[in-house]
DNA sequence: AATGAATGAGCCTTCATTCAT
DNA sequence: AATGAATGAAGGCTCATTCAT
């Protein structure tokens, strides 16, 4: 695989990945994936593998790409745990607003292996540091969590609910504001 | 001449959708549907009309009896609205571990609005009834939420999350408290 | 093959003739033929072998009712050839206006040398009659016909003609009429 | 990248021609046209939208072929009417020679009325201008015929009959000039 | 005898992948 | 490198036929 035109690279993942997260993956056809990016179907070849290699490197680069910001935002000196928190919500809810969500093509690379496993790793790892940030928070007293790494699956259950199907009616930043609010004091009223 | 044979019905039923929820619906060939049902490839189609049909039985029906299983609970004279929401949890957490999630169905019915209609339909009538509790519980002055819609749908996303990939350390029992727990009360530490 | 309620036997006939005449034999299902003869699927296969059998019964009764008429219509004692051929045309347009056409079930038979043979000599029979009142007006002096074999298929696919697109304008008597015109004297005009 | 190749779908259609005029359209496997054309099965979808657009085509394409023949025929300068009449029987008998007949396509295009009606279009147009041609004569005091519509049509019956079951022991001249004498001066003898 | 549920061979069609240009 | 014509494996679906009732 060459990649002479990294361009052109970049036009065929993001027009496959809106047409993976449009349909389920077998309806993607990859003679319309060419014809969207304007390049012949051989082309595609060129770039990826197979159209389950196209289906990787989506996932892979989606999930780095949100590690990555969501890392960024937590990158600022001197954040408490829930300031932390937020950020992280508001930056992968953002991030899922912008990509959809992923689940045609995570339930294709279930399928597969060789491609599942460095999937699965990047979601941990995403995980990790979503569980890290509740580990810091009560290791500060400020959190009280029996199974942290649980939470930690929740919170991105939820947002990938969110890419899914965004509230209509509401702005990203009361969605968020509403995702702190439940995950951080639930529903009960305080006495 | 032998009856149709309900029985049989839900044999079929019953096998696809453990295929359907293991991989993908175009991976999922009827042929072999037919033969872990032990019966032959055409019988399928007198039961339903086609591979997408049988999948949106599979749907329907599997909403169909979640909501009545999340009725049933619900149906206890007396309950306060916490009471509701922990039988609510573990109910669907006990249906979910038994039946798998549906994504790759939802994400296949997406497709064809005849069939994803009365799915939507019946996944609302679901957050719906959360949803009544959570108001309930407000109402109750027992409960303080900005949008229990929203949280009605968190709920649901976490279980389902639970049902992709259940904890394999911990019981149904330990995983539904705390899900109680998380939505309750959050994660803040009281001072 | 038993024949316990020629009644049924006759109205499958009926029924099946029809479908096979107005399309294809591979768009007649024998589930229509069934639904259509009030009967089950299965009870066809009690008076015929096989759908093919089907064919070939209803070919070659069909050709044998044919022949059987036009025999009829010639035994009238003292008729002249002319006067024959004028009975003749006139008895196979009634048939054929009756009946349609055969062309479908003859091109699927044609495929099956076993039920193929006894149509064409039933239709050789027919052919056979024709040219022999050909022949005899020859010998009469009134006909004259260097390939009278020929001729007598002319007329018979003329007739097949009418039968498949029947002149909406023209009373079966006059289109009658015609044919035997055109095949006596010719379109010259004489001087 | 090869082109699009005339040649080749002249092939496609050369070869389905004659396995369609050889059996009945549902006995026709794609599989074998692409093997005796010495292509992929897929090819054949590269050059037909289905295998009754491929039927459709054999037949719009050879019925144009015909009418452009005897056009060709007959814009000779200077030909009278029985002229013309001649030419036409030999030009269709000889196009009939070689494309053997078209019922089954025919009958297989009946049930579909986006490819029946150009097909019929088609087949106007050939009966209008042998039925001009029989009007000229009428006008030139030549014939007489009470209804050349109808004449076309048998005479376009008889050539279709001699496609598909040609006399074994005669040349085509002569049966061409059996045809022309048959309908031009009939068989009754002149006293 | 009659029925219609059950069967499974068979075929059209799609589409990822290859490869000649 | 780029293209898109060519390929053929694979699978959904149909329907003649069988057979349990």
């Amino acid at each position: 695989m060459q990649r002479i035109d990294e361009e052109k690279r970049k036009r065929i993942l993001e027009i496959a990945g809106k047409l993976f997260r449009e349909g389920p993956f077998h309806e993607v056809r990859l003679e319309d994936v060419a014809a969207k990016a304007r390049i012949g179907k051989g082309t595609i070849y060129i770039y990826f593998q197979s159209k389950a290699d196209l289906c990787r490197c989506l996932m892979i680069e989606g999930m780095t790409e949100a590690i990555g910001q969501v890392r960024d935002e937590l990158s600022v000196e001197g954040l408490t745990p829930p300031e932390k928190i937020e950020r992280l919500v508001r930056s992968l809810l953002t991030f899922a607003r912008r990509h959809g969500d992923f689940r045609s093509m995570e339930m294709e690379l279930r399928q597969k292996p060789d491609a599942f496993r460095p999937m699965m790793e990047k979601r941990e790892e995403l995980i990790g540091i979503i569980e890290g940030v509740l580990r810091e928070g009560m290791a500060a007293g400020l959190f009280e969590d029996a199974h942290p790494g649980l939470t930690a699956r929740y919170l991105l259950a939820i947002l990938r609910e969110l890419a899914t199907s965004p509230p209509a009616d509401l702005e990203d930043e009361a969605v968020a504001r509403h995702v702190v609010q439940t995950i951080g004091r639930g529903i009960l009223r305080r006495p």
